[in-house]
RNA sequence: GGGCGCGUAGCUCAAUGGCAGAGCAGCGGCCUUUUAAGCCGUUUGUUGAGGGUUCGAGUCCCUCCGCGCUCACCA
């Protein structure tokens, strides 16, 4: 049971008294004529209009009060919908002095009403609903945080408060979306990012597809999933950690262009980047190679940024991120080469490698146990990485970090791969998508091995997978991106957790 | 998982080891065009939880819980 504090106290007894006067205070239905905004409008439009009988704007608003200002025989409030505030003016002249005191004494902030009315500007300007008849449409118990604050008696001092603590923001978002319009406004940008992915995969023929979340198998990435058990069949089974081997397989079955936006899930750990479930967007071109798939991803993401924000030049932090086409291109040899001073390509195995990177970078701490490709890795991470603010694609991955991805012809060592980084992060991950089923196999295996040296769990070797292979793939190009990174960075938010509405917490206890 | 930091009223925050406070919100008044309304009066606390040191703990110590930053992990 929850236990009520004084301020919820005495809402409680407001509803008791609601009910003993016979008023309900969670009816049923609402008749709203007009949002904020289109009132609003119709207003500001009927006073350009020269017939006075025009002018008289009639509504009916519904919203939740945000403000409210008793002056004994007058009273005035804000309602707050999802389309802005708007001041209601409550008088004893057409109300009676027994409803002013009623709305005066039985609605508190955060309570949902509904008022009617005609429409008028006050001395000070501001459209007003002039309230003829309302009713309480859902009674608040529980106060909203507050979110202002005052001036200091010295009359300097001005502070404005705030629901600020991240935790309660995250945990109770209803809340932070019903108090910060900004964070109402953050989300709404989101869902335009993915309806403009939506409409330029469309558009270029990818068909949206949903494959499975539940897997017997996982794979497509080197993450650690989460697993569940299905009773019926009597077999474990995981959420899915990438949906790539799905979507490749559809390619055998000669969908040519598929994509899909869905959640993933990895069970790893948590950071300002990191959340255990995440939505991803994937898509699989036949016939293109990984620089078709990279200029369709600089336009993508080009029309998504002007279409969220309408324009391609985006602030983040420090930083203006401009994401017209072409993006910078960088070959991560070279790219590594310049920012550490080592060329890996001279180093063909971990142990020379190793030694070079002592040798040149004697403050950088690399994994003695690490192999090639993660030592290259970590010359990435370390050195080349935060230098990639503007958009750039870095490309040309070694092959032993890359198990999926067709080599460079002639380079056995080298893959097709290309990475997007923006503002010093990995925003997506894509290569010319490896269709010799016999090669594939032995990369399983490869890996496998990699795994077991690891003392991890092994990797399981996907043999459907495999079989959908030998049929046949066309050739193509697969791309792989983090819808919640591109959110963060085109409305400027430095944390996942932004521009998620329910980010993963810990459970939080709520007592006996 | 490691390191650092934080947790005080509904919200934002104070309080040298010495009476737990302020503003807003709330409650009671006054006020017929206010808008961060104003004026008068007034209530509100398991100081995250538990233990310890001390004449005395919000403050110092220990354990635990939660969050933040960071490192590790993370193709």
């Amino acid at each position: 049971m929850a236990e009520y504090s004084a301020l919820e106290k005495i809402r409680l007894q407001k509803i008791e008294e609601l009910r003993a006067e016979g008023i309900d205070p969670y009816p049923t239905r609402a008749e709203r004529t007009h949002t904020s905004a289109q009132v609003i409008a119709e207003f500001e439009a009927a006073g350009i209009s020269t017939d006075p009988a025009a002018n008289e704007v009639k509504a009916t608003l519904a919203g939740r009060i945000r403000a409210s200002r008793a002056m004994g025989k007058v009273s005035f409030a804000h309602i707050e919908d999802s389309a802005g505030r708007i001041q209601l003016f409550f008088r004893i002249n057409e109300l009676g002095k027994d409803r002013v005191d009623f709305f005066n004494r039985m609605f508190d902030l955060g309570d949902f009403i509904q008022a009617s009315g005609v429409m008028f500007r006050t001395k000070t300007g501001e459209i007003t609903l002039h309230v003829h008849d309302f009713k309480l449409l859902a009674k608040s118990i529980t106060p909203l945080p507050a979110d202002k604050d005052v001036t200091q008696e010295d009359g300097t001092v001005i502070r404005y408060a705030a629901l600020e603590s991240p935790e309660i923001r995250a945990r109770q978002r209803y809340a932070d979306l019903a108090v910060n319009p900004e964070v109402r406004e953050t989300f709404r940008k989101r869902a335009a990012l993915i309806k403009a992915l939506r409409t330029f995969l469309d558009d270029h023929e990818f068909l949206e597809v949903e494959t499975p979340i539940l897997q017997p198998l996982y794979g497509g990435a080197a993450a650690r999933p989460f697993m569940t058990h299905h009773n019926e069949l009597e077999q474990d089974m995981y959420l899915r950690i990438s949906f790539e081997l799905y979507l490749k397989r559809l390619l055998v079955g000669n969908l040519e262009r598929v994509y899909e936006i869905g959640r993933d899930f990895r069970n790893e750990g948590v950071s300002f980047k990191h959340n255990p479930e995440f939505t991803q967007l994937e898509f699989y071109w036949a016939y293109a190679d990984y620089l078709q798939v990279m200029e369709l991803t600089e336009q993508m993401v080009a029309y998504a940024a002007e279409e969220v924000t309408d324009s391609t030049t985006v602030k983040f932090g420090e930083h203006v991120l401009d994401f017209k086409p072409p993006w910078k291109r960088v070959e991560m040899r070279q790219g590594i080469l310049e920012t550490s001073g080592i060329d890996f390509a001279e180093h063909k195995t971990a142990e020379a490698l190793f030694k070079a990177i002592k040798h040149k970078q004697p403050k950088a701490a690399p994994d003695p146990k690490s192999t090639r490709g993660k030592l290259i890795d970590f010359l990435l991470s370390e050195f080349l990485e935060p230098t990639l603010i503007q958009p750039t694609f870095l490309y040309n991955y070694p092959r032993d970090i890359s198990p999926l991805a067709k080599s460079i012809p002639g380079d056995p060592l080298t893959v097709e791969r290309f990475e997007g980084y923006v503002a010093g992060f990995e925003l997506c991950n894509a290569f010319t998508e490896l269709n010799d089923p016999l090669d594939q196999e032995q990369r399983f295996l490869e890996m496998g091995r990699d795994y077991a040296a690891d003392d991890k769990e092994k990797h399981p070797l996907d043999e459907d997978y495999l079989r959908a292979m030998r049929y046949g793939m066309p050739p193509n190009g697969g791309f792989g991106m983090g819808v919640d990174r591109l959110a963060m960075l085109l409305v400027n938010k430095h944390s996942i957790r932004d521009v998620l509405l329910f980010p993963a917490l810990r459970q939080e206890e709520f007592g006996e």
